[in-house]
DNA sequence: AAAATGATTAACCATTTAGTTATCTATAAA
DNA sequence: TTTATAGATAACTAAATGGTTAATCATTTT
């Protein structure tokens, strides 16, 4: 059996959770962007986006290229694809459980 | 249009996030159990379980009732299913938001 | 070649988190 | 009724988190 409260998924959770990620997340669903125009918006410093990017790409969400000195970010479709999927298959999982439950206390 | 990144979500992400409180919630699909059958095979103290408990029953996952001294900790299913449905609505939100993104972009 | 720009890294600081032990309250058992 | 037990709360500490500015590196512009 599974492991349904692994690293990965806490990673997942982990990064989609603070506020500045999330801003980030959704600020590339309009299209890419580069740190600095991440951080202007989100008044914070680029020190500070940068930090947030490596937890996202480590979780990975987001990819980057560099074009001379700027980086390019990017959601990451592919492994955002297979993250969702993942959540999906604990999704069934728990709701298998959850019913479970339901039958014997209830 | 929803914000798909509020307190809610983070919280339910939080939640579950910390290792000790994943363990929590592992166990208790096993079961009703007591705070101090929680904190045992947990490795930490009654009060650190209490603390973990506070945040889970504000997410919403989890309530108890007294027993005389003890309080039996049970997962709280209603909520949870509410939580999971929410879950599911942001799936299905951020699939469509990639597919999007892949005809866009690939 | 020099100056400016985009980003990372380093060093530092404040806040939050998660744990502990000690104390307190309520219930159960002696 | 005294003692023991379950749990909460308080006070404290250590570690992690998230931010800043300053320094550095690479690229672009002048």
């Amino acid at each position: 059996m599974v492991n349904h409260f692994d690293r990965q998924l806490n990673l997942a959770f982990g990064a989609r959770a603070h506020p500045i990620r999330c801003g980030i997340l959704a600020r590339l669903f309009e299209g890419e962007a580069s740190i600095a125009e991440l951080a202007r918006p989100l008044r914070v410093s680029a020190p500070a986006i940068s930090k947030h990017m490596r937890i996202l790409e480590e979780a990975g969400r987001l990819s980057r290229k560099t074009e001379g000195r700027e980086h390019r970010c990017r959601l990451e479709p592919k492994r955002m694809k297979d993250a969702e999927g993942w959540i999906e298959q604990h999704r069934t999982f728990w709701n298998e459980r959850l019913d479970e439950y339901l039958k014997a206390f209830q």
